[in-house]
DNA sequence: TAGACCCAATCC
DNA sequence: GATTGGGTCTAC
């Protein structure tokens, strides 16, 4: 008889330990294969062997020795024939679950795709590989309710779409049952890539050439490469690879969001055609299953991928590429909260390969670790062609004369310069960082302010479906004609965003053609594409949106780019205000003039004195680092000092609040040096679904001096009743 | 006094 | 995370 170790499905921190089975059979049984378990009074939960013991006991002894019941695991309970993952992915699941202080069983759910995940409803899923369109029946409004309609609009204006794009089931089913819509079968198109289209290596520049050697010959296993936009990272990555391949060794490639990076895929696919994998997140469950088979079998040898990507089952890895390493998307934004390039920094050293980190504009953190040595630091500081940086100019919007009497969103040398670009036939990029039409709604009468029921942040009028959304939880709501506290029926429109900025537009310049790209737009992915292929074609002569058409794309024939609102980040509550700014201004800027002509820059700002305002407006990297270290090192925060996040949410406020208290007061009391605990906190969103939420932050020098007590307090604070703690280490907010 | 509702404990 | 069972509240 065998005894066998189990976790539950369950990513609970009371439940991060094992639970003991017995088998009889003589199947295949091992570490590391699924179970299903009766748990308590549940008759079918998904386990996760970790140990199998042989025993000659019966179940009696056992059951006295140890003083609880030993249940039976039978041959249909056995789910895998092999283990799920091989030694060095459990031991990078270890390391994770260690140092994110998250459930074991919740990294090994993060990184299988959903059909081998240590969970029920993987044995559910579909495997087909045909995707479900929903084409628009009837579009009437009447005996729908607000989310119905928000949905309705949404098919109505883009039929067919694609049914995960729809967003939640439960309300599709409510509009298929009322005939509104109805779903159709179309056979799913694979991402293909032809072989005439394959490509041969560029030459090198000596630039390029230089990095290319500093990398292959560094002895350090993390390496930072600091090349500004249009210095030509990529190539760099391709020839490293081709070198890594060469050798007999895989290559791991990640990118910020494959959707917004199709340049990367394509550039990979072409040098090196079928040997490529590509994970994103478009891909169906059935295909992401296959995808993940083929790259653990060996057929794959290179796999371009988002965050998750890290983890793909990559055998034999030479390298790891983390492109675009400043982008925030590495991170996960619910437990366990990992960040990929920490991960891939885990992965590299259980595999013994070199870590490639890229960036314009890398993150303090990292920054900071070249500067001490602790990764090689390799750089390109030139554009491949010597382009001049564009001329870049700062309106201050404090001086009301800015403005001329016909916009209050655009200053008067804003409109001048765009008046110009249009007449002489150029293409402009407006980015302002908020979508949206109004992002706020209040009454003047009685200070009634309209917030989201379920998280408390702020709802965003949207003219589009003319609708009031939150953008944290995505609430929606029909727009009120009158406040719902006191009746008045004049309401006070505060903010603007991408619609509203469209709008002005259309006023100025009714003969010019606006595009508007943000994530409203983004919803449809094929949309994506659509418009930004159009305005780079010349169909549309200004494109205003959101950090989205920041990213990445050329477009040559823009010769301005302008930060309708500069500071929208500065005032958000988090340490990174500065950082978010900066890149976002720098990367504006470096869109404009990417071809022959000189390209020239807006910044609209209320501060135009602020060092990331003011150097990301000369794109001056050194100088924003510098001064923003100083200002990290005063307020304690990374890379000087680290931060855990513990968010305490509960049913009750009072439990809340009183336990993130005891909480503190208990870890201060154990006297720590270089230990400060900020809070409790009522953060920005203070609820969710009906939950209410305190922070702690917690900030230390060292994590080693705090662990141990961590844990125990962890521990013991989550079997508490009624509340739930969270824990976020690294946050990029607060 | 039955049923509704809440809460904490338990899961092998 | 799901279920249970005991305690308390509540409507009749």
């Amino acid at each position: 008889m065998k005894i066998i170790d189990v976790l539950t499905e369950y990513g609970k921190r009371s439940l991060d330990r094992t639970f003991s089975y017995v088998y009889r059979g003589d199947k295949r049984i091992e570490p590391r294969f699924r179970v299903r378990i009766s748990f308590g009074a549940q008759e079918a939960v998904m386990g996760f062997v970790l140990a199998v013991r042989d025993t000659k006991k019966t179940i009696k002894e056992l059951e006295e020795e140890n003083g609880y019941a030993f249940k039976e695991i039978h041959d249909y309970d056995i789910i895998d024939e092999e283990p799920l993952v091989d030694d060095q992915m459990m031991e990078l699941a270890n390391k994770v679950s260690q140092y994110y202080l998250a459930p074991f069983i919740g990294v090994l759910q993060a990184m299988l795709p959903l059909s081998l995940s240590p969970k029920t409803s993987a044995l559910r899923g579909p495997k087909i590989a045909y995707e479900q369109w929903v084409e628009l029946v009837k579009n009437d409004e009447n005996d729908l309710t607000d989310k119905q309609i928000e949905m309705l609009r949404l098919i109505a204006s883009n039929t067919p779409i694609l049914k995960k794009e729809c967003g939640s089931i439960a309300i599709l089913k409510k509009l298929l049952e009322k005939g509104r819509v109805k779903i159709i079968l179309k056979e799913k198109e694979r991402f293909h890539i032809r072989p005439e289209e394959r490509e041969e290596p560029h030459e090198m520049s000596l630039e390029q050439r230089k990095a290319f050697d500093d990398i292959r010959n560094s002895d350090k296993g993390v390496v930072l490469l600091e090349g500004v936009t249009g210095s030509g990272k990529t190539e760099v990555y391709l020839r490293l690879s081709e070198k890594v391949l060469e050798e007999g060794k895989s290559v791991l490639m990640l990118v910020p969001e494959i959707n917004l990076t199709p340049a990367m895929v394509e550039y990979f696919s072409r040098r090196f055609g079928p040997k490529v994998a590509i994970l994103h997140s478009e891909l169906t469950p059935a295909e992401r299953y296959d995808e993940y088979r083929r790259i653990a079998r060996g057929d794959a040898s290179i796999v371009v991928g988002a965050r998750s990507a890290v983890f793909a089952p990559l055998k034999n890895i030479g390298l790891i590429i983390l492109d675009e390493e400043h982008v925030e998307s590495y991170k996960q934004d619910n437990s366990p909260y990992y960040h990929a390039r920490e991960v891939a920094i885990m992965r590299g050293e259980i595999e013994g390969c070199k870590v490639l980190l890229g960036s314009a504009t890398p993150t303090l953190e990292s920054k900071a670790r070249a500067d001490k040595g602790v990764y090689e630091y390799a750089s390109m500081p030139h554009r491949i062609n010597e382009k001049a940086l564009p001329h870049t100019e700062i309106i201050d919007l404090r001086d009301r004369k800015v403005f001329s009497k016909n916009s209050e969103k655009l200053s008067a040398p804003l409109i001048a310069k765009i008046k110009e670009k249009l007449d002489k036939g150029e293409q402009a990029l407006l980015l302002i960082n908020r979508r949206g039409y109004w992002t706020g709604i209040e009454c003047p009468k009685c200070g009634h302010i309209f917030t989201c029921p379920n998280c408390g942040g702020n709802l965003t009028f949207h003219q589009e479906d003319s609708m009031l959304k939150c953008h944290h939880c995505g609430f929606v709501e029909k727009y009120p004609e009158h406040c719902p506290s006191c009746g008045n029926t004049r309401l006070r429109r505060v903010g603007y965003g991408t619609e509203r900025v469209v709008k002005e537009l259309q006023d100025l310049f009714p003969e010019a053609r606006v595009a508007r790209m943000d994530s409203d737009i983004g919803k449809v992915s094929k949309n994506v594409e659509k418009i930004l292929h159009e305005f780079k074609d010349g169909k549309y002569d200004i494109l205003v949106g959101t950090q989205m058409i920041a990213k990445g794309h050329d477009f040559p024939n823009v010769t301005l780019s302008a930060v309708v609102l500069a500071d929208i980040g500065l005032s958000l509550p988090t340490y990174r205000a500065s950082e978010r700014t900066f890149q976002l201004i720098a990367q504006a800027v470096g869109r404009s003039g990417r071809s022959k002509r000189v390209g020239e820059a807006m910044i609209q700002t209320y501060n135009p004195d602020h060092y990331a305002i003011k150097n990301g407006a000369s794109q001056d990297y050194g100088a924003f680092y510098l001064r923003e270290m100083q200002q990290r090192r005063i307020t304690e925060y990374p890379p000087y000092w680290n931060c855990i996040l513990l968010e305490f949410s509960s049913s009750k406020e009072e439990k809340a609040v009183e336990s993130s208290m005891d909480f503190k007061k208990e870890i201060l009391g154990l006297g720590i040096e270089n230990l400060n605990v900020l809070g409790p906190i009522t953060p920005f969103y203070s609820m969710n679904n009906g939950k209410h939420k305190r922070v702690l932050l917690l900030k230390f020098k060292k994590r080693e001096s705090i662990d141990s007590y961590l844990r125990q307090l962890l521990q013991r604070f989550s079997s508490l009743a009624g509340v739930d703690i969270s824990v976020n280490v690294d946050p990029l907010d607060y």
